[in-house]
DNA sequence: CTCCTTACATACCGATCGGTATGTGATATG
DNA sequence: CATATCACATACCGATCGGTATGTAAGGAG
């Protein structure tokens, strides 16, 4: 169709360095959302959600706050965004993993290792889930961002019961020794969540981040296993 | 002493509710700093750093701005004095444990057990100094919170090595297994960062924080555990 | 071509921020 | 008594915040 190629043509020019305004299609404006929502990753990654001015975001963005808010209602709704893409990545990564048929040890090996490798790659995105974690717990939030908040904590406690269910797999079929399963989980999510803070993506080599993910794995592999 | 005497009678009454103005004895002046200090506590962990004015923190003390920057020049520079007594109240419970004549895995399973009830009774300056970490490490701060920021982690680290030590010792001697000490030392510490976070004192029943206590010990000491 | 919508950019708003300048009442000093 | 100082309280400042109102250029529809 004619309409088609034409599409086809405003599609490419959209992803080239200065997108058309006017209409624009589907697909260009869902990469318009992307690249803002990395950008406010980075931006609450460096300077946490209460310190990032949307202003910030535009300066990483080389965008103005006309064009955010025109994608966006407001900054808790953006930040809401990259929790969102943050918990996509996490269940994504780990759902296979928990629901193959392998034994609970090398289930939870898999996805804690798994998982490392998923910080490490979406680096910005797990920093600021972090802190969404953060100022939910500690409940420091507007009526209004709580909401929002309130969304994005059961999914990430559909995160953390996969890590908790298979540690009991693991109790039931023998393989862990007898634990707290709740404080065992929290424990070992401390260790996940700890490390989207001490580590430096920009400064570790690939070989060492290899030995970093297997040291830690090795950590919360022993806390459970039988002695 | 006749100015013994007055000054006696003055320092009970600035310890009372409305403490008297003009001259004030140091013991008065060393309390309120004491109750500022306490107060910032409060209200950097309830909203965080960033997101904690100076108003809050007068409204969590029940008084004006101009009487906390009366006694502190900046918002940082109180923070620093949370974040100092945080480290106060941590090196000065692990360093006799350190120190004791104990093994490695007494005084490992000491420290932590230790470090986890210092944090429930001192949560706030605990919470607030986990934040410092985190702005530290995330390098989001201006040149001159950097610069008060860096006096702080070195006590930090001191604190942290003190159990990377214990951990080397519990190698050396055989008590524990061979593992990676810097990554089994910021797994450990992720799990005490973390606790901060999950932790919420008010709810919680005396029994169930030894439980947990217990619990966390017993993850953390299994994780350095000989199989 | 005109007209409308989209996708922003620009300019601006009230609120709030950290910080300061100044006023005030109590007390120590001479 | 006068005077100085301390320990605040009050009033205020420029800067910055999240958010909005409006302008404008680029398409698509007819």
């Amino acid at each position: 169709m004619a309409t088609a190629t034409r599409r086809g043509k405003t599609l490419k020019a959209s992803l080239s360095e200065k997108p058309s305004q006017g209409q624009m299609l589907p697909e260009a404006v869902e990469e318009a959302r992307r690249r803002i929502v990395q950008a406010a990753a980075e931006a609450f990654m460096k300077n946490g959600y209460g310190a990032t001015s949307i202003n910030d975001i535009c300066l990483q963005l080389k965008a103005t706050k006309g064009m955010i808010y025109h994608h966006f209602d407001s900054k808790a709704e953006l930040f809401f965004a990259v929790h969102q893409r943050a918990m996509d990545i996490n269940l994504g990564g780990m759902v296979p993993i928990a629901r193959s048929g392998q034994s609970a040890s090398e289930r939870l090996k898999a996805m804690t290792e798994e998982q490392l490798r998923l910080i490490i790659l979406h680096f910005p995105y797990m920093c600021a889930a972090r802190q969404g974690v953060e100022l939910y717990l500690l409940g420091s939030t507007t009526p209004a961002e709580r909401l929002i908040l309130r969304r994005l904590i059961v999914r990430r406690r559909e995160f953390e019961q996969l890590f908790r269910s298979v540690i009991e797999d693991g109790m039931r079929s023998g393989e862990f020794r007898s634990v707290d399963s709740d404080i065992a989980n929290k424990s070992l999510l401390g260790v996940l969540n700890w490390f989207t803070v001490w580590f430096q993506p920009q400064r570790e080599k690939a070989q060492d981040r290899d030995k970093i993910i297997s040291g830690i794995v090795d950590f919360i592999m022993s806390s459970v296993a039988k002695r």
